[in-house]
DNA sequence: AATGAATGAGGGTTCATTCAT
DNA sequence: GATGAATGAACCCTCATTCAT
């Protein structure tokens, strides 16, 4: 793993445990053993590196939505896609909290970040409403998307709140999946078996 | 209004604004028209100020919480109480956030908001089984305690993450009694009336 | 007592236990139970206290100085009025310590301990020159003072140091007239009796 | 001379010439031309400036401390090793000052000033006993003992007091060297050339 | 005499960032 | 690609001191 792609790991890992702004560049170049000098040679500092964060996120989420209509044909589909989506999103998880962060950091972030989340919104909506084409929710539109958003927020709450307190991601991502899967429940003619 | 009073107000509207770590004491200050001593001269710093919001929010929840069985009798009452818990919850929504910022500040900050955090769920928990009891939702006390916990996460990320980016934080509020709303309608007898 | 001397008595305690340096005026304050505008009502400020001290220290050693000749007459007198002595310097021992304090606070404070420190000099080998005219320690004028100097730094030095570290201001001026003792023991004729 | 050299060097200058207190690390920066962070590159803080000269100190006189049966072999070479032995504690003489500084300061300062000033007395002791090998004072142990504490202070004392206000720090060294010579002199047999 | 809120200068420290090598 | 010394702005906080009451 080259350098710069080993400074966007460690970022991530110290963004996620600590939150972007107890995190200082300094911190993130002495923990891989690398000067910051070096690091400021692959990223012009930290905004750059978040941007580039954000964009990796994006990509990863942009995978999978385009994927959608090839990989989910049926009902037993879902999981292993939901799945995948939120791995994506606990991965970046600290993108998914202190919108401040973001919101006050110099330039254009606050923009891409935006994009993202309106993206990963539309993306949840563009789900269920896939769902009920195979499924039938018997859902119209508007309260298709008002659930789809409150998916979404369960999700994304989900993996930053650590209700729980499991310190294994891996749990705490089946355990958003069961949460969402309650939230359908009512709306599927059959009962999907509990794990 | 006090000095300290002051202070308060201007850290909460900070703190929602740009996040507790992006506020500077000095800043706070400065928006008051006060010197940095004499806001020492009230709190001891940044973390004083932030335990007294902390037990600020505790106390008014805590007032909530004690009126439950008071002040929801029947299924009509359960709006302008949640509304009321939803302002609350508002109003010290930076607390919400950025769990890391209380996580990595000095002492009993983290423990403090912990246990804020699990009086919440539990309250939320009441509250549906409250509703259970007037209402009859048909819910076994498990699946009904997950959907608590989901209808927090929607509540608590529906205040912080402004989807719709309504600047008027009253609309913010009832779009997120709405999502509840929405959340509950499936399991309720009758149809409650949109608004 | 009034208030002035209360400030006056926390101030030496406080001095004497940690360094002028390091005891803020408003710990004197709180120490005493009373507001810093009321200490400032006392005194024009930390300076003006040291002033006071410093003239109460001199008004003390110069009264013994006084009293030498009526009060020596043998050479039995010397111990508890050399103990007296020693009592005085190690009440206001704070102001034998940091030379530094004294030199770089604001105004005449230099020239007034330097006034002192000449004084107890002065003093010290007065004292020496009665032990001589008693006793008869066979020493010209020059080395009977160099003798005194040495004297002195014994004594304050070890009215500081604690070097043995007995909490017991009694026994520590004890220690001190051991020392003292000692370093005159050659001169003397006949040898005094160990305590 | 390297910067965290030339830091450690401004330091011993700043604090024998102020005290420890009244040096603002900001002080020596800007003495030495250079900015705040930079001497923060170097060292975390005051406290850890004050460890360092602690240690160098220490490095010194232990290494006098292990030559003396080596250098010392007869009488002539008392004066010379003593010489060496003052201009070290001369040169850190702001250690041998306010004990409170350290007493007040973080963590181990404190137990690492205490034995150094133990060592220093057991040297003392040490380098008295050796002068008793080779000259014959007549002494007991513990008065010996005795006389070296009374030796200590008036070294300290006289190069910490400057009570004739010699400039030249090579000429104080001469006097408390004087001073220890005349304190010596009763015990030795034959009279040292007064210089 | 006394209170206590308020001031403002200054000290300690961190950190993003630059740059010569 | 990489180092590490250096910068400077900004932050947190303390404290001597003032002043209206």
């Amino acid at each position: 793993m080259g350098t710069r792609e080993r400074i966007l790991d460690q970022s991530i890992r110290a963004f996620n445990h600590s939150g972007t702004a107890q995190v200082s560049v300094l911190a993130i170049a002495t923990e891989l053993g690398i000067s910051p000098g070096n690091l400021y040679y692959h990223f012009r500092g930290k905004e750059e590196i978040l941007i580039a964060l954000l964009a990796e996120c994006d990509l990863a989420l942009g995978r999978l939505t385009k994927g959608v209509e090839d990989e989910i044909q049926r009902r037993a589909d879902f999981e292993p896609y939901l799945f995948s989506l939120l791995r994506v999103c606990d991965h970046f998880r600290f993108l998914f909290r202190d919108q401040e962060a973001f919101r006050f950091a110099h330039a254009g972030l606050e923009q891409k970040w935006l994009r993202m989340l309106g993206g990963l919104r539309r993306f949840s909506r563009q789900l269920l409403a896939r769902l009920d084409q195979i499924e039938g929710l018997g859902l119209a539109a508007e309260p298709r998307d008002r659930l789809a958003d409150c998916l979404m927020l369960v999700a994304l709450g989900g993996l930053s709140f650590e209700l729980e307190a499991d310190r294994d991601r891996e749990t705490q991502i089946r355990r958003t999946l069961g949460r969402l899967d309650a939230l359908l429940r009512p709306y599927q003619r059959e009962v999907t078996p509990a794990h």
